[in-house]
RNA sequence: GGCGGCAUGGCCAAGUGGUAAGGCAACGGAUUGCAAAUCCGUGAUCCCCGGUUCGAAUCCGGGUGCCGCCUCCA
């Protein structure tokens, strides 16, 4: 079966059809990286985390690109209410630029290594391809889509690409007459964007043909996916937010330079929502990793709550929604780890059948534009299959464990790992035992009251007992 | 002002013409000393109004609410 994805640009379904059979070459919008990454950005890495993993499961070989926007920006064109978000965060921490550069790239790397997010081949920086930026817009003035000014910037000139507009549904009429874009005397039309801008006060400026300057935003993604993949991708992601003007102008760039369709699908998840509102600093919304884990929630529950919505609907975000994502992430623990062999026991056929039938709906659910709520549907219901099933053969437990291994290369959860890791190791380790050990003797001298005071106790120190045959089993919340 | 999207049980969320997946919570039962975990079972006609159709959550028209893009933004 083929992968099927709603195509932004031509909004339609269509088959994934690589350049190269059985190789995805993929890129996706990545991080500015001048504040800490917030949960509604790691929506768009763990699609596109997820989706580089569905495309593996299904027998591809994925060669990932995702760019650190590394270079601050002024909006467009002008220069007086333009603000640059890196030289705004370099003036309110008191360091360089380049300083809040490095320091939010490690942050982003961070967190996405928290959330399990599969690390791109490669991260290509703004800052380190100047050059190549700056051989593109040559190669845009030599074939006439770009100009120079007599102050040394350039711009794009959106009426010699008359497919502008297209991936958006704009066009160049329509955005002249919004005229929400300030209009700059210098510019051939008000929609021309900016390729390089001169500029010396600039904490980040380099050497050009035009003057020491920087970069246009959009071109740096142009450069750089040429430059790791090639004139044409498989594989376009990003935010809606970046439908336009970014990728729009990516695509007047790309294909204007060197006359090629660049990307072949252009995928877009929605934005997620807090509380059903676009979150917001003012509001107190915009949480970070480190909030969810300070509101005592795992990363893997935020995982999964990030999984579990369809990438092209708007998705949001509640504390119960992220207590519920637990409770499933709960229950697949729980449910692996119950997976116990014995010798004795003869394989069970339908098992097997169980077990293949779910890794093949499974795949099935991911081709379909990437369902994975769909996906986790059938990870559920094998989960209390499985679960009816209590001892089963040796045979047949290593078969499960491959089926949930394959089924968790795409989820990312760890499942296996935490089935069979031990708690860590904490310095009252011994105490609890000492109390687990104490109901223990309890409950032999049928002491309910003092078993239960005990259970109690160790309850609201986070400690889950489970009274099975083999004994108590405890666990830190 | 222009363009686009969404509205499914208490919460989250699949399903785009053939009679409502899944998770969490809740309730009843089994199990348990009691619990926890697990298993069995219970719940929605799909925002409102009108239309097309043998048949619509799914198509069309009109409302209402919310969201997004048009400016940096995942």
């Amino acid at each position: 079966m083929p992968f099927l994805f709603r195509d932004t640009l031509t909004g339609e379904t269509r088959e994934l059809a690589t350049l190269e059979p059985g190789v995805v070459r993929m890129y996706n919008c990545g991080p500015t990286v001048y504040s800490t990454p917030q949960i509604g950005n790691f929506r768009a890495w763990m699609f596109a985390d997820v989706l580089r993993r569905a495309l593996e499961l299904g027998g591809h070989e994925v060669r990932q690109i995702m760019n650190i926007t590394d270079v601050g920006h002024l909006t467009l064109d002008d220069t007086e209410s333009g603000e640059d978000k890196l030289e705004a965060a370099s003036r309110r921490e008191g360091v360089t630029a380049w300083d809040i550069a490095a320091r939010y790239t490690e942050e982003f790397f961070e967190s996405a290594r928290r959330l399990n997010i599969l690390p791109a081949h490669e991260y290509p920086r703004a800052t380190q391809h100047v050059p190549e930026m700056i051989a593109m817009i040559r190669g845009l003035i030599d074939r006439g889509h770009a100009y120079v000014t007599p102050a040394g910037n350039v711009y794009y000139d959106v009426a010699t690409f008359p497919a502008y507009g297209r991936l958006s549904g704009n066009t160049v009429e329509e955005l002249e007459a919004g005229a929400r874009v300030a209009v700059v005397p210098e510019k051939r039309h008000p929609a021309d964007f900016a390729l390089w801008k001169r500029d010396e006060q600039h904490q980040m400026q380099w050497d050009s043909p035009w003057g020491r300057g920087y970069p246009g935003w959009h071109v740096e993604c142009s450069a750089m996916a040429r430059k790791y993949l090639g004139d044409e991708i498989d594989i376009h992601t990003g935010g809606e937010d970046n439908i336009f003007p970014h990728h729009e102008c990516e695509i007047a760039q790309s294909e204007g330079l060197t006359g090629k369709p660049f990307a072949r699908l252009w995928l877009h998840n929605r934005h997620l929502l807090v509380d059903g509102r676009k979150m917001s600093k003012s509001s107190g919304t915009m949480y970070t990793v480190d909030d969810i884990e300070a509101r005592g929630h795992s990363l893997r529950a935020l995982r999964y709550m990030l999984l579990a919505t369809h990438y092209r609907q708007p998705m949001n975000f509640t504390w119960p929604a992220l207590d519920a994502a637990a409770g499933a992430v709960r229950s697949l623990d729980t449910s692996v780890r119950g997976i116990t062999a014995a010798d004795g026991v003869a394989d069970d056929p339908s098992l097997a059948a169980l077990s293949a039938g779910a890794e093949t709906r499974f795949l099935a659910a991911l081709e379909d534009d990437l369902n994975v709520s769909a996906a986790l549907a059938v990870v559920h219901e094998l989960r209390a299959a499985v679960n009816r099933a209590q001892t089963v053969s040796r045979g047949d437990a290593a078969r499960l464990r491959g089926t949930w291994e394959r089924l968790d290369s795409v989820l990312g959860l760890d499942l296996l790992a935490h089935a069979a890791s031990t708690p860590e190791a904490r310095p009252d380790d011994a105490e609890i035992q000492g109390l687990v050990d104490a109901r223990t003797a309890a409950r032999e001298d049928r002491d309910w009251a003092r078993a239960d005071a005990i259970r109690d106790e160790l309850a609201a120190r986070g400690i889950r007992l489970e009274d099975g045959p083999d004994g108590v089993r405890w666990t830190r919340d």
